[in-house]
This record gives structure tokens, C-alpha cells and sequence, in this order.
DNA sequence: AATGTATTTTGATCTACATCAATGGTTACT
DNA sequence: AGTAACCATTGATGTAGATCAAAATACATT
């Protein structure tokens, strides 16, 4: 199994995709769980031709800002964003951690713009999909179609456990249940579920879970000394996955 | 400018559309914040053809539950519906209220089965759109397909809005955000921004944005005694927007 | 109209977590 | 290599809002 790379590598699959090479989905690691999925041979070549250009980005660059003109979905092949919104005065509210094969954009085809800023964690590599084209060949394309309502409604989905999250969990429900939920999506993309590199600080943890960055550190040093995980600075270890579950869920202080 | 009808009266537009007549998009008083807006003559038959049926629930009554099967979009006609999720344990968070022109059930598109439960918060008009002939439809429409998208695309938004209001903002701003948000909507649907009766209960809202239900009546009464509302049990009146505006915010408490 | 039930409101108390503060460990930059 | 800036951790203290309790009011049902 492999384990996730930390920041310093670069992960991208393969030095074949850094050429001036068309897009490939098809050779991408995660295009099973992005745009193409349930696509077949032309169409993909299709969906390939609406992909502007490929970029990558440095640790803490900007892909978009709020209010920026919406040209582009983001799908992301490797690394790591993050995307957050704020207040008239200031005050910022991280909104997703998104990794591989993931969509970025999808909440500005309302308005035309962006209504958060997504920046890179680490270095990323991401493919530009034209919006207005990526609209008139999903007209075209029933599977494209269906797969894009199929990306929103999921993220509609977990916008909702988040607000669950966010409003009727304590802070450890809510800390366990974020280490649960980046397991999972490691393990989706064939990464190790239990040992990962965390790509966002406690404070950015701290940030999207509503609670203070000193929180996160004590609740994970609890965590530690319950057994549960073990962590040495940004690298954890899930060590008793089924009791951090527990924790999650079933928690007495309910 | 029409005042909000009370959880009394029956708020269906006309008779006319009571009777076993087609679904008379056009005829809707919301259609324009509905799935046939940008639809015109033909394309506006087609989507009515559809609608497999109308109906009517009271208060209290369930539309769906969490883990149903997923056939229908629900178009809300008139009334009122909030919806929930909840943890394994029981607790409740409601993900929102909806009035008419909303659309239910879009995060049920990605599982086949809705993730939370709606329920009428008064006597409620709805439209189901069956979702697999919407969809053959969406592709056959470009501008249902858009319609469809950019709803999706809002909610998406709402939602991040709703992690903002959740993660960074404390009661006070919360429920002044909330009763903003109302009068907005209301206002977009020809009623009176400033004069509105809640069909939900403290509670509800408490949940909603959560806090207590107690917290909930106290910064009521604090909002009337510094004169910017006047509340009189569901009754609602907003005197002083802007200064209601500015509670919500740029709270100094930032 | 009367009775039972649910909702709203207000007060008193408690607590989970924020905030403030200080230190050591890492990483980035020149 | 050295230094600046950042990040993580731990402790001490404060507080917004939860929870508990109880009365007042409105609503539903007969």
C-alpha cells in the first residue's frame, strides 16, 4: 500500500502527463472519480478537448478568488486545496479540503463568479475545464450530464453532513469524524486509510471544524494518549480506527 | 404589497389549480424561480408533462425521509417545508426551510436515496418531478439542463453561506443573518420584506443556527428592545433593516 | 367553554471551548 | 549557516451561550 507522499514530494502520477501531451484523462489516477467517470473512448477524447490547460500551483498560491469571473471547474489531479469564504469583515470560514479528482468551482455556475478563493496546500496539479463548453458537451453527452449532477448533488450532500458537523457536534465528534472522512477519501484514491500527511495546519483544521486551532492540539495529544492515533507533527497514524469511530458517532456527551 | 399569510390560510395562488388540470407552469406564481425559467411555449409543455402529480400535505406531515428510494424532485407550490439530517444517535440538525419556487431532493441525485428528511411546516403545494424523465428531458433542453445546473450550483453556495453563519458567527449575527435572509426571499416572491409570519418554531430556528431555542427568544427580545424588530408570537415585523443589516454584519464582537 | 398540550419567554446556573500567553520545534529565506 | 517567520503545544483564565427550571401564553380537541 502505498502511503501518502508528504509535502516536499510532488505528486504528480507521472513525468508522461508534464509534457505539452493532450490530457489524457483516461491515464489519470483518479478518473474514476471525476468528470469522465461512465464516459467511453470519443466522448473522453471530447471532454479532453474542453480541458483549456493543465496548470500546477506552489504551496499557498491562489487558483481563484471570490468574485473573480468564472471561466474554469478546477478538477484537481494531485495535491492538495483548500477553499474558503468570509465575511464583509474579515473573519474566514474554510469550506473544503479537496484532494485528487475533486471539483473546484462548481458554486460559481450560479453567478458567473466565484463565491469562495481556493488555494494550494502543497503543489497541485489541476486541469482547467472550460465551463461555458464543458455546459454545451454535457448537452451532448448524457453520461457527462448525469456525472456533473451526480459531482453537485454530492457535494450538496456533504455540504449537509458538514452543517450537521458544524452545528450539533462537540469538538471531538467533530475532530474524529474529519480524520474518519480524509481516511476514507485517501483510501479512494489508493492511498493508506491510516497513515497520512495532513497538508492543512491545526489552524486551518481548526478553521473548517469551528473550533480554535489550540483545541485541535489538545483533542489530538487526547487522542494519542487514548490510543487512538498517533501523530508527529503533520504525519498521523490512525492506530484504533473502530474507536475513533466511536468517538465520531456515539459519543455519550450527545 | 401583500402581507405573508398566516400558518391559517391556505396559500395555494388560485383554485384554478387545484382541479385536475395540467400543471400550468406558467400559471405558478414562481415559476420564474423554479426549474421552467428561460423555458418557453413547447419546452415549458414538455417539463409539465413530467410533473407527475401535485399535492398537498399538512403540517407536520413528511414529504420524504432519509433513506427513501429517490424518484421525485419536489417543486414546493406554496407553504412551507424545512429539512434535516441526523446523526446516528438522534440528534437533528435542519439544513433548511424552503418556500415556494425551492426545489427538494437534489442531494438524493448522487445515492439514489434522499440524504435527509423534509416536512411540511404548514399546509404545503408541492410539485414531484419524476427525476429520471427530468433528466432524459435535461437533455433534450439545454436551457432545463442550465436551469438545473445553476440551481444546484446556488444551493452549493447557500451552503457554503450557511458553514460561514455556523463556523463564524456568533448568535446575535446569526439570527439577525436569518431574518435577512427571509425578508429577502419573501421580498422575491412579491411579499412584504418587512411584515412576515414564521411558520417554524423557535426551536427550529434554534436548530437551524445552532443555538438554543432559549437564545433564540432572548435576542428576539433583545432585537424589539433596541427597536429594530417588533415580534408579536409568529408575527414578524422588521423596522430597521439597515440597522438589523449592520447587527449581522459587522458585529464589532468580530 | 374547558381542559390538556405545545410553545414562548424569562431567570439562574454551569460548562465547553475560546482566548490570552509563553515556549519550543520546523521550515523558509538570504 | 544563520536568522526570521511560522507552526505546534501546553497552561491559565474568561465567557458566550447551553442547560435547567418554571411561569405565562397560545393552540387544539372535545
Amino acid at each position: 500500500m502505498k502511503v501518502m507522499p508528504d509535502s516536499k514530494a510532488i505528486p504528480i502520477p507521472s513525468p508522461l502527463h508534464q509534457a505539452c501531451e493532450p490530457f489524457a484523462c483516461e491515464q489519470c489516477g483518479v478518473y474514476r472519480l471525476c468528470l469522465p467517470l461512465g464516459l467511453h473512448g470519443g466522448d473522453m477524447t471530447l471532454l479532453e478537448s474542453v480541458v483549456k490547460r493543465k496548470e500546477t500551483y506552489k504551496r499557498g498560491q491562489l487558483l481563484f478568488r471570490a468574485g473573480d469571473r468564472f471561466d474554469f471547474i478546477y478538477a484537481i489531479r494531485g495535491g492538495s486545496v483548500k477553499t474558503s469564504v468570509c465575511t464583509p469583515d474579515g473573519r474566514v470560514q474554510i469550506t473544503g479540503f479537496h484532494v485528487a479528482g475533486e471539483l473546484l468551482g462548481l458554486s460559481a455556475l450560479a453567478s458567473g463568479e466565484y463565491s469562495s478563493e481556493a488555494r494550494a496546500l502543497e503543489t497541485t496539479s489541476v486541469c482547467l475545464v472550460e465551463a461555458e463548453r464543458l455546459d454545451e458537451l454535457a448537452q451532448k453527452i448524457p453520461s457527462l450530464q448525469y456525472q456533473m449532477m451526480k459531482i453537485m448533488s454530492g457535494q450538496i450532500r456533504q455540504d449537509e453532513e458538514l452543517m450537521l458537523l458544524l452545528g450539533r457536534r462537540n469538538a471531538e465528534e467533530r475532530l474524529a469524524e474529519y480524520l474518519i472522512g480524509l481516511s476514507r477519501r485517501f483510501a479512494a484514491r489508493n492511498f493508506s486509510p491510516t497513515q497520512f500527511n495532513l497538508s492543512m495546519s491545526r489552524g486551518d483544521i481548526g478553521n473548517y471544524l469551528g473550533i480554535a486551532e489550540e483545541t485541535v492540539c489538545r483533542l489530538l495529544t487526547r487522542f494519542q494518549n487514548a490510543g487512538l492515533i498517533a501523530t508527529k507533527r503533520r504525519q498521523v497514524s490512525l492506530i484504533d480506527l473502530r474507536q475513533l469511530e466511536a468517538v465520531a458517532r456515539m459519543n455519550p456527551a450527545a
